[in-house]
DNA sequence: AAGTGGTCTAGACCACAGA
DNA sequence: CTGTGGTCTAGACCACTTC
């Protein structure tokens, strides 16, 4: 039977969104329960739950127990961000990467990197300035700040040869975070890391990480004029 | 047995979980196999695999079949972009809504827009500009084109009462497409509308939908100064 | 050929939230 | 209490990939 092309949990997924898409199940509808559904298709209840399972995580469905499924009433998009490590995204550019310290010591951080890492005051944290290059030319400014106190072992590593970016991915895996997106005009010292003119609008994501034991790192990465950040709804 | 809270597809996935983060298994690394660990938690391996499942989709683990699974060499991180309406994305900053309609009028495209419709010289497609604004002050400028001959009904609907994106988000659900993010600096004419000084620095969202029928619309949303697209990871 | 993950089944019990 | 989705099980077969 689940060698038919028509079964499988993938054939009920599509043909819930196609009901949907045609309109045949409206925005807020309540929408068979899953016994029904498992009938009318011939397939085994679990089958049923998997696909409006991926349809619910899609924001497509909503789901509750004892009152049933029902069609999202403004399906709200999604789009998946992926953050590579920046050698990687560059590489995948097609150009050649390369890498600059720029600045590598320990010292009191000013009070917005503080309130972030959660420091109390007075005391220091490792701060990294590095430029990320393709074919030569400068892509990415990453301006980083290492909590010493959960890190520690970051003080050892030689900086000058893998990024704190890298090092921190290979080191302290499954950090959780925030994110932040914006849009800021280069100051002078900027335009002067990044080869643009003074004044340019760049994109920039600011990420703030931690891990069980405490807080990891906050970084800005600014990117080079007319860097986009791309993905697929 | 599946009361005790020790069990469960998310007992085993958290413990996967901090078997990595504990380096217990390192990146690339191959761990033991679906029945080997359903085994060892004493779990039915569909369990397993539930949990082994979500680790891979949050690009923790990569899996292959005959090969088995590995710890991802590079986890790389993902954050999730929700894509309100626009509406409703104001609203959340706890601002009253309001929106004003500027232009409505079927013409000809410029060629990067008739190149993304993929429509032929010459055809028209509906321009829309509007604003939306937060308690009275401008807060995104949306500049959107729409696909006529996929969507002709827009051309009836009332726009100065509903944004075209709140209507195409009810009319053409499970619209596909790619996003993209930058930045760009402040025009005159995007300046005056969005009550800034020309020259900031803005975040800018273009988006680009289709459904099965064809292209749907493209559309570029330009924030207000300051603005964040804010994620976790 | 063999071993891995991918999926399906039929049945069961549980958790939750309305009536 | 009742009915819904959420989860688990034990077993089975399939698909893919490497040997």
């Amino acid at each position: 039977m689940n060698a038919r092309s028509g079964t499988g949990w993938r054939a009920v997924r599509d043909e819930v969104r196609r009901r949907i898409a045609s309109g045949k199940w409206g925005p807020g509808q309540l929408i068979p329960g899953e016994s029904a559904l498992a009938r009318e298709f011939g397939c085994a209840r679990a089958t049923v739950n998997r696909a409006l399972r991926e349809l619910a995580a899609d924001g497509l469905l909503c789901r509750k127990r004892r009152v049933g499924t029902r069609v999202a009433a403004s399906p709200e998009r999604r789009a998946i961000l992926r953050i590579p490590l920046i050698r990687e995204e560059i590489a995948a550019l097609g150009l050649g990467y390369s890498y600059r310290l720029i600045t590598r010591e320990r010292r009191v951080p000013p009070e917005a990197i503080r309130a972030g890492l959660e420091l109390p005051a007075g005391v220091a944290a490792l701060s990294v300035q590095a430029l990320h290059l393709g074919d030569g030319t400068p892509c990415v400014l990453e301006d980083r700040w290492v909590d010493l106190r959960t890190v520690p072992a970051i003080a050892e590593a030689d900086l000058a040869q893998v990024s704190a970016n890298e090092w921190l991915v290979r080191n302290v895996p499954l950090a959780e975070g925030r994110i932040a997106i914006l849009a800021l005009a280069a100051d002078a010292g900027v335009a002067a890391r990044l080869g643009c003119a003074p004044g340019s609008a760049l994109i920039a994501i600011e990420r703030q990480t931690q891990i069980e034991a405490g807080p990891v790192t906050v970084a800005r990465l600014t990117y080079r004029p007319g860097h986009r950040i791309e993905s697929t709804i």
